[in-house]
DNA sequence: TCTGTTTGGTGACGAAGTCACCGTCGTGCC
DNA sequence: GGCACGACGGTGACTTCGTCACCAAACAGA
């Protein structure tokens, strides 16, 4: 790890001038936290902006009806800017993250974190296109909700969850708060996927036996013509 | 309008030591469109950032299926945060904001804009205030889609868009699209208002003649328990 | 005045969310 | 081992919402 140094895991961050770079490399720290570990909650206010070295952070809104829905999943290589939010004590925000695995993560402080962005120009490029990245995803997040059909979604989502071995491991009602709909529904059309053999399924796992069904479904609703 | 510095407008900003302001106030510009004008779209790159002193923009969301949804208003007072990304050219969003009334509103060019960023630790948290509370925005719209009946928002935002007079000149089919719904969701829920003696309904128009029933649908929607 | 467009209304249907309830599986405890 | 409890998944009835296919009235321009 110490090798290679971690900033050429993020885009764009590569490009920061050298002495910029040993600052951001001494000053900040790697952090390792376990799997299922809260991120950051509703009241609670961050002292640093994480950069995923390893692992998934799953970003949830905690409704006021008590249910949950999910947001966006932080990945390797992509960085935490919600926190910034709140590491700045701008807003509290609603929002809650939960390590998803065992995660690796650089910390940066929040004074670092500040007068990098006043320094380099390249580090607030990084961070301006993280921010819109977000926000273009929750457009692209609000569009589906609206006008995809719940099947295709489903569908589209197991593709993305499966591991190597084509296997989901996650609960009806998970998968339910990822698509922000109801448990039975998710319940119906996984019956539905099994019938036209495009899944099997087990306890707490869909295993996923015809992926070209279940591409073609997603590729015909999204060219309608 | 020359005599009331617009600084004051915007909440953050009036708090820029005396030499920074002066630098925003010189080099950026009052600009004035008429409603209707293409504020940015898909594919364009704006050149500034635009902080609005008078009229709304609404700001919608071209989805590829052709059908536009609404994604959220901004008020004077408001920064057009969504142009900074196209701005710097980081990536091309697939909103576009229209002006929905005569706009008055500083233009902040680019350079100036990433300047002021760097130099002013005042004017860096009025930008990231302003990013994330877009980003909370969204995810209550989100909360709001999934999980809001369709009578208590349309309730909701006739009540937000109602004039002095008590009159949202609005048709269906732009409600519609303001809730991401069908028109024909909105030609049976204002019946149905209109049956409860809530509303008034003419050509484009609605008069709000009972907005207690209108608050209480929305009161109890709010807190089930 | 005539005509095309915009707006709003309706019924039928399918997709999705809600409610109530039940069976099954697994885990831990006695 | 047997039992009890909780997590997980299945199901039917019903409501709400989105879609489709129309139609009628209101309006605007020629």
């Amino acid at each position: 790890m110490s090798t290679t140094p971690w900033v050429h895991n993020f885009k764009g961050l590569d490009r920061l001038p050298a002495d910029i770079r040993t600052q951001l490399e001494t000053k900040s720290h790697i952090i390792e936290v376990p799997a299922g570990t809260q991120i950051f909650a509703p009241g609670q206010t961050a002292d640093s902006l994480w950069l995923l070295l390893d692992g998934t952070v799953k970003v949830q809104q905690k409704s006021e009806t008590g249910r949950d829905i999910f947001l966006y999943r932080v990945h390797a290589g992509d960085s935490c800017v919600l926190t910034t939010a709140s590491m700045l004590a701008f807003e509290d925000h609603a929002a809650e993250g939960t390590a998803e695995t065992d995660i690796k993560a650089v910390a940066i402080p929040r004074d670092l974190f500040d007068s990098l962005v006043a320094k380099s120009p390249v580090f607030r490029e990084f961070v301006f296109t993280a921010y819109s990245r977000r926000i273009t995803d929750l457009f692209t997040l609000i569009d589906d909700i609206v006008f995809q059909r719940m099947d295709v979604r489903l569908a589209a989502r197991l593709l993305e969850l499966a591991d190597g071995a084509n296997i989901v491991r996650a609960t009806h009602a998970v998968l339910a708060t990822e698509l922000g709909t109801a448990r039975e529904v998710i319940s119906r059309t996984l019956s539905e996927f099994q019938r036209r053999g495009w899944i099997e399924q087990s306890r707490g796992e869909v295993r996923l036996v015809g992926r070209a069904g279940m591409e073609r479904l997603i590729k015909t609703a999204a060219a309608p013509a």
